[in-house]
DNA sequence: CATACGTGGAT
DNA sequence: TATCCAAGTAT
């Protein structure tokens, strides 16, 4: 490592020693590693997803499943459920594989980072997290943060994604040997805190004396991004079928859009295409409104139809169950279904009175 | 390499 | 209000 390579890690390691963030899944900057298990899951948690958001969730995840053999032990549907509202739900399916897989290897988390990376759900970056974090190992952990971060600090000017190599590069010439693990949550601590997306607090920064693109004034362009896509705009029904106040629940597909997860029956809309399908009873149905929900690739109105009729008998023959209305915040929708079921009860609301 | 995959908070 | 964005992964 050359003497600058060190200037950098050295400031960055004596700032997280004065500025990280305490966090519940973390150990005090120097101290032992934390549990793999809560490193494991506090990362999978927070793939694309904020800080505030997940803190709630592995509250109740670590609660509930103290261990590794205590998730793998649970029942599907009640990790889904537990899960609803976080969103990428994929994760919560290769979090409960991967669990299991744990635990029929003994119960202990690779050290490694090829052997977490063979693991379902951990990629590139979860990989060498939790390599670093749980296990001390030198990885080079590369996310939004530390893309942030390096961009500004080397002056990278090509466009992300394809920027990503030259990035990881640059991310290997700083990491250190030592405090691995310290280092990696120092970057994005650094991301998160001081070298913001917009407005970064130079002033404030350990590695100011050190970055390009303050230098230049210009930290602010960095990293530079492809043009996105704009979002198209999809429509779709869900289908709100009352009995003796209960509310008839599928269960979706394990794969595609919300997979695995509890739901109002709908038309089959998707991110490729308005609905088309057909509805769990002929009708007739009675527009109930409409939810907007944006996801990352498309904008969707969800209309809601509602049946007031008293012929259920087809229902029989389905798949799903009647979920009672007073217990509906514990069946696990997902956030659009659970906006949908309250524009539904609202409505409910007003009738009765 | 591009696309599918959620959600809520900040600006 | 609209857009951006967050500790990415799987295909």
């Amino acid at each position: 490592m050359d003497a600058s390579s060190q200037d950098v890690s050295g400031a960055l390691l004596d700032w997280y020693d004065a500025h990280a963030r305490d966090l519940p899944w973390r150990s005090l900057p120097g101290s032992p590693p934390p549990d793999p298990y809560r490193v494991w899951l506090s990362e999978v948690m927070l793939q694309q997803t904020t800080v505030a958001a997940v803190k709630s969730y592995f509250a109740k995840f670590t609660d509930r499943w103290p261990t590794v053999e205590a998730l793998a032990a649970a029942d599907e549907g009640e990790v889904m459920a537990a899960w609803a509202g976080l969103g990428y739900y994929a994760r919560a399916r290769n979090l409960l594989a991967c669990a299991r897989a744990v635990a029929d290897s003994g119960g202990k988390f690779p050290s490694s980072e090829p052997g977490l990376r063979a693991l379902p759900g951990l990629g590139a970056y979860t990989a060498a997290a939790v390599a670093a974090i749980a296990f001390g190992q030198r990885a080079v952990v590369v996310d939004a943060n530390v893309e942030r971060v390096v961009s500004r600090l080397f002056f990278v000017t090509e466009p992300l994604p394809g920027a990503r190599a030259a990035i990881r590069r640059h991310a290997d010439a700083i990491t250190p040997s030592t405090r691995a693990g310290d280092f990696a949550q120092a970057m994005m601590d650094l991301g998160a805190t001081i070298c913001t997306p917009r407005a970064p607090r130079c002033l404030l920064c350990p590695l100011s004396s050190s970055c390009a693109a303050r230098a230049s004034g210009e930290a602010e362009r960095f990293p530079v991004k492809a043009p996105k896509k704009a979002r198209p705009q999809r429509s779709g029904r869900a289908f709100w079928v009352e009995r003796n106040d209960a509310v008839w629940l599928v269960r979706r597909p394990g794969k595609g859009m919300l997979g695995g997860m509890r739901a109002l029956p709908d038309d089959g809309w998707s991110a490729r295409t308005d609905g088309e399908g057909a509805a769990p009873l002929s009708g007739p149905w009675d527009a109930g409104g409409v939810v907007a929900h944006g996801f990352t690739h498309f904008q969707l109105n969800l209309h809601l139809a509602v049946y007031r009729g008293d012929e259920w008998s087809s229902l029989a023959a389905q798949e799903g169950e009647w979920w009672p209305l007073k217990t509906i915040g514990d069946a696990g929708l997902p956030t659009l279904f659970a906006k949908a079921a309250r524009l539904a009860l609202a409505a409910r609301g007003k009738d009765s009175r």
